[in-house]
Order: structure tokens, then C-alpha cells, then sequence
RNA sequence: GGGGUCGUAGUUAAGUUGGUUAUAACGCCGGCCUGUCACGCCGGAGGGCGUGGGUUCAAGUCCCAUCGGCCCCGCCA
């Protein structure tokens, strides 16, 4: 038999091929998609990453390489050289990118054989517990190949625009510092120093605020995180950022060449022209229009507030909720009559999970209102929503009325809800939004004091620092979030680089000086030798991924994810280690 | 920590109010076939229903517990 490695390269991929190679000889390495035996002619189509094409045994053109061709199985691994022919008058097979053409083969090796597979990479609705165990199965799919494909291509989009814009890619230490504030961390334990841990760092935060102490002036990298949290369709526990951080900017010279970023990025990947500059809400706006820090505008339903509408209402429950301080918003939904009563029912339990007591919905006729809570209300109440809300016959309102974070929770999931379920925006539509004006800490009620929203280190608005001793939940940071389509893409801000001002903040945030200096000691010694004014930001490149590839889930676009257990089916991590080893640690199962 | 949902041949699914040897398609194995492309035709093998208890004359079908996949709440500076 041939055996190829020795004498011949391949020439080409399977799925390249087409009519201009017609005549030329080629050698082709891949898998046997699938055989078509019919006793006498063998056709297979072999594919590799590019692709597919169907390679032709005949009799007639040796019995060795027929009789061989006879024993072909799915997913075989097979050499062959042969001829590319236009296809016989009526035999092409449009549905195939190569159908135009196919391979007579010469000769054949089979490399390997495979055991059947234990699913056909056709069928799309696998279960994922078989996907993830036969992972190296699942990534030949060409669905998930082309994902990492477009992943690699972002990463070196990416690579290429920093490289171009100066900066300098510097790797940060994996074994590192546990730091209290934040995410639970991924604990290493130290051989040589018994009964002490290493940290797996959540983000590389403090090692590249050192870096612009150094002096790099403009620094990148591509890094992996961990945080030890509960897993979501769109969350890892090892998940990988691009992050920047910077010095002598303002926010406006980041947002700037991040915009670039992503026009880059969607050029090269998607070759998708964005518009520049991308749209601005503040956190306030976003959270009063759209109920959350991270708004979907790919539609514009909004919540409204009719507070001062209901606020003496003629239905007692809005009245008693105003009173006990709670608001009442509403959304609006635009000629809605495709939704059944029922579905309007079914909505409560929908925005029950977020905390929401219940939903109230009219349905707009051309004088007054099919809704539950029509009766209570006054004609005059009636017209005053109507007009706040530009309702018109045939459209749907829905009310919470709660406490803000509830309203907000429940209609701002509620918006996105209804929007996916009546196709309210086109699966390429991009809605890129700056976040800015973030409050710099919020009240923790589990912890009895003011938390940092972003991170310790991020610089408040000058102006506010006033604030800061009486009203903190006021003070603004100067951090700023890009979001895609109502997902939190990148996020970030400009740092304090003055240790006096890092003294305050710490001090609002209820830490004394030495639990600072235990938790980030390094960092406020660096702050003393001349630390340049600088900030940053960091993407996650994962959802990044995922909506350019339209996955749905943040395991399509990662090569070997955990599941929501954060488990490995694959190498079945975590697992039992032995005794020695615990012993070499100092550790004991408790 | 909590809520929801799913688990039946290799895969995807069906399985009535509990009732003989648990169905189908695809895949697999064997045979036939020189133009198919989800090739076709003929024949065959393969599971005891995630696991462990329980109720019952009788359990994929009912009950309890448990394991696992997925989605969500909490959590994720």
C-alpha cells in the first residue's frame, strides 16, 4: 500500500477545491465523512477542516486500490492522490461547496481506522453530556470548528491593532495573591510553604496598574481569569479577557481606541463596518429607561414612569406601594394583539423570579381598556397612562409596581423577554452602548457598608469626592462598561494614582489601614514612587465570540468547557488526588 | 443555597388510565448492487428504561431518595 508521509505532502484541502483545479493531480488528507458503496463504484467524501469533496473509487482503475477502498468506515483517516474532473453532465451536487468537481483516486492509504462514532456529526440535537465527553468528536463538527476559527481571528485582530497602536503584550502571574474583595478565588496550595495558598487571579488588575508604575506606558494582554462562581450560559469559571490598561489618558482617550478596537475587529472578522462613535447612556439613563446597567437597543420599548400618575391612584395596591416608597413603571408593547390572554397570564411567572408580586397588563381598545385592574382606575388616571405611555388601540402596557430594583429587574427582563419572543430585532442586528457614570460603590445590606462597584481602585469623579463622607451612594466613578446587544462585553475605568485619594476611598469603604496594607499593600507602595495617571479596560473575549457567531451558549465558542457543575466530562475534573500528594501539601480532606 | 426541565438501544425519539417476549428511525454488522451524494434493496445484532429503595399480583409508567445534563434566581468588585 501507499504509504504517503514518506514521499508525498498534501496539496490541498478538501473543501478548496473547485473547477479551476479541474485536470491537476492532487494528494488529500482527511476523514471519510460518509461512503456511498454501491458494489462497484465507491464514492466518499472525505473531509478536513476546510471542507468536503467527494473522492471516486472505480474498478476499473486498479483492483488494489478498489479492494482497499472496500474497507473504508466513517471517520477512517485516509491519504489519497488522484485527478480532479469536472463532474459528468447532471451529477454535480449543488448543496456541496465542491459539488461541481470530484477526485478520481489513483491511490489510497488509509492512515487509521476509527471506531464508530458514538453520534453522527450531521445531527444537531445531541445531548450535551455525550458532546462534552467526546469532545474531540464534537469540535470535527464544522459548526464549532468555524466558531474557534473566528475566535483565533479575533485574538489576532486584536494582537495586530495593539501591536500597530503600540502597545506591548505582557504576561502577568497565574500564581498569585488571593484578594478578598471580589469574586471567591481558585485556591493553589504552596508545597514549600506549608499551609499557605496561591490565588488564581480573577483579573490580572493589579499587575498591569504596576506595569504603568513601570512606565510601559501602553500595555495588552490576552489572559485567562478565574472566578470560582456559579456557571450561566454566558459564564465560565475560566473565561479570557483582553485586557488594556494605559497611561496619561482620560476616559475619552480610551473609549477612542477601543471603538477602533471593535471596528477592527468586525472588519477583519465579520468584514462589518461599525458606526463610529458608538452611543452613550449613563447607568442612571440606562437603568430608568431600560431597567439595567446592561441595555439591549437593538429595540426601543422603554420602561416609563407613572409613578406621579398612580401615586393617588384609584387601585389601592399601586397607591400602597407609592406610599411605602415603591414606584410603579410600565412598558409598552406595539400592536400586540398576537398575544392570547393566557400568554398575558403567563407573563407573572415570568417576572415573578425577579422578586415581582405580580403584572398587571391592559390591552388597548379604541376607548377604554381590557385589563384586570380597568375597573379600579379613574377615567382621568386612564388617559394620563395612555398619553404617558403614546399608547394606541391594538397595543399592550404592562405594570410593576415594587420596590426600584424589582421594577427595574422584572420590565427590564420583561422588554427582553417579549422582544425575543415576538422577533422583535434581525439575528445581525449590533447595538454597541458606552456605560458611563457608574456609581463608584453601592450599599451592601449582607455586609453593613458601602462596597466598591467596579474595584477599589477606580478613580471617583473629582467633582463628587465632596460627597464622599455625606451622601457616598452619590458619588460617581469614572468607570465605564461597553455593552453589545444587552450583554456586558468590556468594562473598566480610570484608576486612582494618588495615594491620598486611595486613603479615602478606603476609608469609605470601611477599610482600616492595615487591612489595606495586608490586601493590596504592594500596590499603594507602588502608588508612592510616582505612579502616572493611567486606567483601562478589559472584554471578554468569549461573549465577544459568542455574538459574532450567534452561540448561544459561551460553551460554543470554548474548546473544552466545564458544564454548569464545572465539571470536565471530558478529563473528568476535579478528581481525587492521592494521599501522597495531600500529605506532599500538608492538606487533609475535611 | 433555591426554582424549573430533561434522563428509555450507539444516537434521536415514542411508550395510553401500571398489564404478555419494551417500539421506531438513523447508525452498526452481513449479503447484493458501476454514478451515488441522507444511495438503494434483502437479512441481522443490539437496550430492560440514569442509580438505589419502596408501593403493587404486576413498575419506563406511581412514591421517596440520589446522581448527571441544560436554563434561571442568588452569586459573579
Amino acid at each position: 500500500m501507499a504509504n504517503f508521509l514518506a514521499t508525498d505532502k498534501r496539496t490541498h484541502y478538501c473543501g478548496n477545491l473547485n473547477i479551476s483545479h479541474a485536470g491537476k493531480e492532487i494528494i488529500l488528507m482527511g476523514w471519510s465523512h460518509r461512503r456511498r458503496d454501491h458494489g462497484g463504484v465507491i464514492f466518499v467524501d472525505l473531509r478536513d477542516r476546510e471542507g468536503m469533496v467527494q473522492i471516486v473509487f472505480n474498478p476499473d482503475s486498479g483492483e488494489a486500490v478498489h479492494g482497499e477502498a472496500h474497507k473504508i468506515r466513517n471517520e477512517f483517516v485516509l491519504a489519497v492522490k488522484g485527478t480532479v474532473l469536472k463532474r459528468p453532465q447532471g451529477m454535480e451536487n449543488p448543496a456541496l461547496k465542491t459539488g461541481e468537481i470530484e477526485v478520481i483516486v489513483s491511490e489510497l492509504e488509509i492512515m487509521n481506522e476509527s471506531k464508530t462514532p458514538p453520534f453522527s456529526f450531521d445531527e444537531e440535537d445531541i445531548s450535551e453530556n455525550v458532546r462534552l465527553k467526546y469532545r474531540y468528536l464534537d469540535l470535527r463538527r464544522p459548526a464549532l470548528q468555524q466558531n474557534l476559527f473566528l475566535r483565533s481571528k479575533l485574538a489576532a485582530a486584536t494582537r495586530n491593532y495593539f501591536d500597530k497602536n503600540g502597545f506591548i503584550e505582557v504576561e502577568t502571574p497565574f500564581l498569585t495573591k488571593s484578594t478578598p474583595e471580589g469574586a471567591r478565588d481558585y485556591l493553589v496550595p504552596s508545597r514549600i510553604y506549608k499551609g499557605m495558598f496561591y490565588a488564581l487571579p480573577q483579573s490580572p488588575q493589579i499587575f498591569k496598574q504596576l506595569l504603568m508604575v513601570s512606565g510601559f506606558d501602553r500595555y495588552y494582554q490576552i489572559v485567562k481569569c478565574f472566578r470560582d462562581e456559579d456557571l450561566r450560559a454566558d459564564r465560565q469559571p475560566e473565561f479570557t479577557q483582553i485586557d488594556v490598561e494605559m497611561s496619561f489618558i482620560t476616559e475619552e482617550d480610551i473609549i477612542k481606541i477601543m471603538e477602533g478596537l471593535m471596528a477592527q475587529i468586525f472588519k477583519v472578522c465579520l468584514d462589518r463596518e461599525l458606526k463610529l462613535p458608538f452611543p452613550r447612556l449613563t447607568y442612571h439613563d440606562a437603568v430608568n429607561r431600560y431597567g439595567k446597567d446592561n441595555p439591549d437597543t437593538r429595540f426601543d420599548i422603554e420602561l416609563v414612569d407613572i409613578t406621579s400618575i398612580v401615586s393617588n391612584s384609584g387601585f389601592k395596591l399601586f397607591q400602597e406601594v407609592v406610599a411605602a416608597g415603591g414606584i410603579v413603571k410600565a412598558i409598552k408593547l406595539e400592536q400586540a394583539s398576537g398575544l392570547s390572554r393566557k400568554d398575558l397570564d403567563e407573563l407573572k411567572d415570568y417576572v415573578a423570579v425577579y422578586g415581582a408580586k405580580g403584572l398587571a397588563w391592559a390591552r388597548i381598545n379604541a376607548t377604554d381598556w381590557t385589563s384586570p385592574i380597568y375597573k379600579f382606575l379613574r377615567p382621568e388616571e386612564v388617559e394620563k397612562i395612555n398619553k404617558a405611555m403614546g399608547a394606541k388601540e391594538s397595543d399592550i402596557i404592562f405594570f410593576v409596581a415594587d420596590v426600584p430594583r424589582v421594577v427595574n429587574d422584572s420590565l427590564g427582563n420583561l422588554r427582553l423577554h417579549l422582544a425575543k419572543k415576538l422577533n422583535l430585532f434581525k439575528p445581525d442586528d449590533l447595538a454597541f452602548n458606552w456605560i458611563t457614570e457608574f456609581p463608584l460603590m453601592e450599599y451592601s445590606d449582607s455586609e453593613k457598608r458601602y462596597v466598591s462597584m467596579h474595584h477599589p481602585f477606580t478613580s471617583p469623579v473629582l467633582e463628587d469626592v465632596a460627597l464622599f463622607n455625606s451622601q457616598p451612594g452619590k458619588v460617581r466613578a469614572r468607570a465605564y462598561d461597553l455593552v453589545l446587544n444587552g450583554s456586558e462585553i468590556g468594562g473598566g475605568s480610570i484608576r486612582i494614582h494618588r495615594k491620598d485619594l486611595q486613603a479615602q476611598v478606603f476609608k469609605v469603604l470601611g477599610l482600616s489601614n492595615e487591612e489595606a496594607r495586608s490586601k493590596f499593600g504592594f500596590l499603594l507602595d507602588a502608588l508612592e514612587y510616582g505612579a502616572p495617571p493611567h486606567g483601562g479596560i478589559a472584554f471578554g473575549l468569549d461573549r465577544l465570540t459568542m455574538i459574532m457567531t450567534h452561540a448561544e451558549s459561551i460553551r460554543d465558542v470554548i474548546a473544552f468547557p466545564k458544564t454548569q457543575k464545572a465539571a470536565c466530562l471530558l478529563s473528568d475534573a476535579p478528581s481525587k488526588v492521592s494521599i501522597e500528594q495531600l500529605m506532599e501539601l500538608s492538606l487533609k480532606i475535611v
